[in-house]
RNA sequence: GGGCCUGUAGCUCAGUGGUAGAGCGUCGGCUUUGCAAGCCGAAGGUCGCGGGUUCGAGUCCCGCCGGGUCCA
């Protein structure tokens, strides 16, 4: 087999193939004396305050620089994509460039934009953010450069050869750097089923730059080569950007105005140089990844410098701090920037994510400045660069202050609950349990440090786990993957088919079609060409009738397997070869179809009302209602509601153009960019677009209304939230939006009636019915109270005496239990000697016995004793013994209970 | 999508199936030169909504609605 790894370039130069004394790796160098490979830790950053590059640059310079360079070497520059990979459903966040091209063109299913091409990519990682700050490389969102080319088997545009030669010249002529600092490491790459052999380019330590040749398919182990190869580059700008300024941090260089505003409010002073560049020399050679990391790169410093560990933590902790925000920051500027709405779920989860990690740093700071501020000082200088974050500038500040909010809403929540349960445990002496710990986490998002913060005000103790996070994740068991549905006739069969010819698209209108049955699958059939609309894209499936000779079939569903649409028929008696008459049922494809218009009208209007970070998170039309799922950082009002209703509407009215065209997907994107998916990925080299005329524009597969007066009317019918983020809102169209408004206006009318007044006055009304129903039963608690009392002195008469004691045991007519409660304590007020049993009756009967504290004493238990009485009524009854409560539903045996009573009354003061 | 927590007075929250509570706030009175405060008292509740179990449900069960939070 030929070594891919034994480049052109390299015979030309005179690299040789070494093996690092260190690490054992293969590496190519022109450095004779070299003995290791370029990495760290083999060897140790030595760019440090002597850049080797010819200039310094700054981010915006680099990133210019990388990319004219590859024009001019014939690369295409391409813009950026969002940082939220709304072209992908297995990733939330663009994590490279070459994430941008996957699956559609990387498996060949859709030419890429440009070949080859070169694009600066803002690429988010989240896997290490505890790192950031610390490590000196390490950032959530980082630039990614990539050049990229895709070799088909009929065009081949370059491989291993130039690729590498492209990468030594940018950085030798283009950048400055002398041939002899730069190695190329031997490596295989192998990700997200793809794989191929790859260089890593360092340089003084430093790696600036992977190179690798996709060209295999890996499967259980296996490695099948691709019909494309793929040249896969990434070069991390901040770290050119870093070695060329040759600062203590990668941050310094990156976010020197954010860390220094950050350092004046904080008051943070700059550590001696010295300490910082021995800090990121040695941080370069160990990867942080926990506690024990730091602990070992902090006393490593110690020992260089002369410090102590305690001096290191004070002054350099505080910094991390400081690089760890800046980078949070403009993360989160692109995150939100480009419209993830935070949430509970998803990429939005990720973002709240970032943004509380980011809180709790402010927090430790004391660093009271509102993030808002910050993303205000952070946006202005990322405008120049990002003009469209500017853009979106309202929705990000907007979006950061609620959160910030939220957040500490959710805080000091949390910590009335942690000093109640450390109030609670300190009476005990006890700490805070690890399990309560996790729950705290789970329930109210409170971190260790949180809890432990506050625990301590209170004098309780914490016991926080090494590994906390791990031990929360193993709490919860792990979800299933929904199985994907399977078809009822497997695409295996149908491949002999020719794709079904959709007279659905060519006109929608059309009612009635002529078909041949090519084949049938038990109940489904397979037609040359067909007008039923199969079920996709939240659009639900036509029905209908098909009719061979004196055979009338039913069509109950329509589903579409690859190309080919099967029809679900009733009774399955067709046959191959038979000619049918199709008739799509109109009044329900009508309705469908004003729904999916009066779907894209709606959307189009929810995101002009509340911004165009309103993104479709989903639908489902139906013939009476339909639904529609955007996201939004908080609950839609209902003057926004209205508003929106108003706008859609509006454009009914204006009896706006649809236009349903298929278009090449590259094309399609660059004309509308990634606003197309509103509907969720679509597959395919080509998509269909529909385009509301000046309003909306989404690839969608589903049937439309010609122009916009055809859905006639548009009335939300509800909103709910069906997640945090996500409202839902449910409308309906046309007669079925008319049938829902008449509706509501019968109930209107209804309850008008029964108030005896107009409908515009019912509000009010049953506020005045309202207030006054509760005035009336206070009233009637007062007065039924009244009749209690007046009752008392004939009660008192009916006292009997039994031995030392006094026993009032009588029915009390319609008395309620509180009632009876109520008499039986005024009573026994004046008589500690007392016990008083009551009964009335209503559906049951209902026995309440109090007792006084002497009569207590002498035995009486009124719990028991109500328990025995009720058994006679058939019921239960129990309480303490100066009360009881009972009954039961036999009202017949009254007098019998209470005789019971008072029976075993006269039995407990005698035993 | 899965899990956990939660909805009680204007606010913050208690409330082993048995007479709906506390603190703060509001109002009134007393005390005080006034303020801050203190003392005494009062008003204020469809216990989220709807079913069920029970003699009896704020409490237990089911459904719905709202809020919070963790995980994928």
């Amino acid at each position: 087999m030929k070594d891919i790894y034994r480049v052109k370039l390299f015979k030309h130069e005179g690299f040789q193939r070494k093996k690092c004394v260190k690490c054992g790796r293969l590496f190519w160098t022109v450095d004779p004396e070299r003995k290791t490979c370029g990495d760290t830790p083999c060897d140790e950053y030595s760019f440090i305050d002597c850049p080797p590059t010819k200039r310094k640059y700054t981010l915006e310079k680099m990133e210019k620089n990388f990319l004219n360079f590859f024009a001019k070497h014939g690369h295409e520059i391409i813009d950026r994509y969002p940082v939220v990979a709304r072209w992908r459903d297995d990733i939330f966040l663009t994590i490279a460039s070459i994430a941008d091209f996957q699956p559609w063109v990387t498996t060949g299913q859709v030419p890429p934009p440009a070949n080859p091409l070169v694009i600066s990519q803002p690429s988010i990682r989240l896997n290490d953010m505890d790192n950031v700050g610390r490590s000196g490389k390490h950032f959530t969102l980082f630039f990614m450069g990539g050049h990229h080319a895709f070799n088909s088997r009929r065009k081949r545009i370059y491989w291993n050869d130039e690729t590498v030669a492209l990468c030594h010249e940018f950085l030798t002529k283009e950048l400055g750097i002398k041939s002899q600092e730069i190695t190329y490491i031997q490596d295989f790459w192998e990700g997200g089923g793809n794989a191929g052999e790859d260089f890593e380019v360092n340089i003084r330590g430093l790696e600036i730059a992977t190179l690798v040749f996709m060209q295999y398919a890996s499967a259980d182990g296996k490695r099948v080569p691709l019909p494309l190869k793929v040249v896969d580059t990434g070069y991390g700008i901040e770290r050119l950007v870093w070695l060329s300024q040759g600062t203590a941090t990668s941050y310094e260089a990156i976010f020197g105005p954010l860390v220094e505003h950050l350092r004046k409010l904080s008051g943070v002073h700059q550590p001696p140089v010295e300490v910082l560049r021995e800090n990121s020399k040695l941080a370069g050679m160990i990867d942080i990844e926990s506690g024990r990391d730091l602990k070992l790169l902090r006393s490593k410093v110690a020992s260089r410098t002369g410090l102590s560990v305690d001096e290191l933590n004070r002054i350099l902790t505080p910094l991390e701090r400081i690089y760890a925000i800046a980078d949070h920051l403009r993360c989160l500027a692109f995150m939100f920037g480009d419209g993830i709405t935070p949430s509970n779920v998803r990429e939005g989860y990720l973002a709240r994510s970032v943004l509380r990690h980011t809180l709790e740093l402010t927090r430790e700071m004391e660093l009271n400045t509102p993030l808002v501020e910050l993303m205000a000082f952070e946006l202005k200088h990322l405008a120049k660069q990002f003009p469209e974050l500017e853009h979106r500038k309202n929705y990000v500040l907007e979006v950061t202050d609620a959160e910030e909010k939220r957040y500490r809403e959710a805080v000091s929540r949390g910590t009335r609950i942690v000093k109640r349960i450390a109030g609670e445990l300190r009476s005990k002496g006890e700490p805070i349990s690890q399990r309560k710990l996790i729950e705290l986490y789970d329930t109210y998002g409170l971190t260790p440090e949180i809890v432990k913060k506050m625990a301590a005000e209170v004098g309780v103790d914490v016991d926080v786990p090494d590994d906390f996070y791990i031990k929360v994740a193993e709490s919860h068991s792990r979800a299933k993957r929904a199985e994907a549905s399977v078809p009822p006739v497997s695409a295996e069969n149908l491949r002999s088919l020719p794709p079904t010819r959709q007279l659905y698209y060519e006109n929608p209108y059309a009612v009635e079609f002529r078909a041949r049955v090519l084949n049938v699958f038990g109940e489904y059939v397979v037609l040359n060409q067909t007008m039923f609309y199969p079920e996709g894209g939240g659009q639900p499936a036509d029905t209908g009738s098909l009719e061979s000779g004196n055979a009338k079939v039913e069509v109950v569903d329509v589903i579409k397997v690859e190309d080919v649409i099967l029809h679900r028929v009733k009774p399955p008696s067709l046959k191959r070869g038979d000619q049918v008459a199709g008739r799509v049922d109109w009044s329900r494809r009508r309705s469908l179809m004003a729904h999916h218009t009066g779907t894209h009208i709606l959307l189009g209007a929810a995101r002009r009302v509340l911004g165009d970070h309103v993104w479709q998170q989903g639908a489902q039309k139906g013939v009476d209602r339909s639904r529609l799922d955007i996201s939004h950082f908080r609950r839609v009002g209902m003057k926004e509601l209205r508003e929106i209703e108003r706008l859609s509407n509006e454009v009914i009215t204006e009896d706006r153009e649809v236009k349903a065209t298929w278009m090449d997907r590259n094309q399609a994107e660059r004309k509308y960019g990634f606003d197309l998916y509103q509907g969720g990925v679509v597959p395919g080299k080509r998509v269909r677009v529909v385009d509301i005329k000046g309003w909306n524009t989404q690839a969608c597969a589903g049937t439309h209304c010609k122009r916009t007066g055809e859905v006639g009317l548009l009335k939300i019918l509800r909103t709910e939230r069906i997640q945090d983020g996500i409202e839902r809102i449910e409308f309906a169209t046309g007669l079925a939006a008319l049938n829902f408004i008449q509706a509501q206006e019968e109930q209107l009318t209804r309850a008008a009636e029964i108030l005896r007044t107009s409908p515009e006055r019912v509000a009010a009304k049953t506020r005045e019915l309202f207030e006054q129903w509760k005035a009336a039963e206070k009233e009637v608690k007062r007065l039924r109270q009244r009749i209690a009392e007046s009752q008392l002195p004939q009660l008192r008469r009916a006292a009997k005496t039994v031995g030392e004691i006094r026993v009032i045991c009588e029915e009390v007519e319609g008395a309620s239990v509180d009632e009876m409660i109520k008499i039986a304590s005024s009573l026994i007020k004046g008589d500690e000697k007392l016990v008083v049993i009551l009964a009335s009756r209503d559906e049951t009967i209902r026995l309440v016995a109090m007792a006084g504290e002497e009569a207590v004493k002498m035995g009486v238990n009124c719990g028991s004793m109500i328990s025995e009485a009720s058994k006679v009524l058939e019921g239960g009854g129990g309480g303490r013994s100066s009360m009881g409560q009972g009954g039961g539903p036999r009202t017949d045996r009254l007098g019998v209970a209470l005789r019971r009573a008072l029976e075993i009354c006269e039995k407990q003061i005698k035993g």
